[in-house]
DNA sequence: ATAAACCTTGGAGTTAGGTCTAAGGTCAAA
DNA sequence: TTTGACCTTAGACCTAACTCCAAGGTTTAT
């Protein structure tokens, strides 16, 4: 048995972080002591585990909150319910690499256009496009 | 000389988000009616625009309150000072899509080992890198 | 003259994911 | 036995960029 602030070190989080995750009903200890403290199984810290790895996957919390009840169940689900959870996920996330690459495209090209020397930017082609374009 | 409504109207935005920005120092109206209204000209309108391309581009709101400060003085700065402001932008959104980029993969490497099915999820290799990973 | 549409202010609420504090109880070592 | 490290709770605070509300004053159209 794991007490919070073991359990919270041996997966690099804080305590307060398991707090947080129990009171959004993500997770909570098996048991407790008889004085109150939250006592952590080895099941109880894979269960943590996957809640880490799936945030590492870039998944949020509520979203982590819906695989937990597959993960619960599995078989009231089908795998085309999880594939297209994590489908649906990559293709947001392709969503926002296309819009920040714009982004990106578009400050290159304003950075590109601007001379940067050390002279004064009374002329600078960067302040002048945001100016008037 | 345009009231709030009309001013934030005219660049599609709320006149809410009008009073945040000079509540936030980034832009007040020119001057106010005898009634107190806030009466914007179009140098201000232009001001306006300015912030608006600004954020367009990604930039923030403390970021464009510094873009805004050169614009206000350029002869006091140097090209290179807001060259770099802006490659320093578009660097730090590099760092972000590749960092996306690489969460998009992860997530498409794991639906592509899932059969993606109709029958129950007990065998999903998503979940089960999940737990095990 | 009155209703609709506008404006004012200060301040609270939103989202996401924590982070921190206060005030107190518990446990292990020296 | 007393320090120090740990634990408990409720609840406030943080960032960013708004968004909404209440309670009132003004302007415009009919
Ligand atoms: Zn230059
Ligand atoms: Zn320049
Ligand atoms: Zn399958
Ligand atoms: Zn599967």
């Amino acid at each position: 048995m794991y007490r919070i602030g073991e359990l919270a070190t041996a997966c690099e989080v804080t305590a307060d972080t398991l707090r947080f995750y129990e009171k959004n009903g993500l997770f909570s200890p098996s048991s407790r002591s008889d004085k109150g403290y939250r006592l952590y199984t080895e099941e109880d810290a894979r269960h943590l585990k996957f809640i880490l790895r799936a945030k590492a996957m870039g998944f949020s919390l509520t979203e982590i909150r819906e695989l937990l009840n597959i993960e619960a169940s599995r078989s009231d689900w089908a795998c085309a319910d999880v594939k297209g959870m994590v489908e649906a996920k990559a293709a947001e996330l392709q969503r926002k690499i296309d819009e920040m690459t714009r982004l990106r495209d578009s400050l290159q090209e304003l950075a590109d256009a601007c001379c940067g020397g050390p002279e004064s930017a009374i002329h600078c082609s960067i302040l002048d496009t945001l100016e008037t374009k």
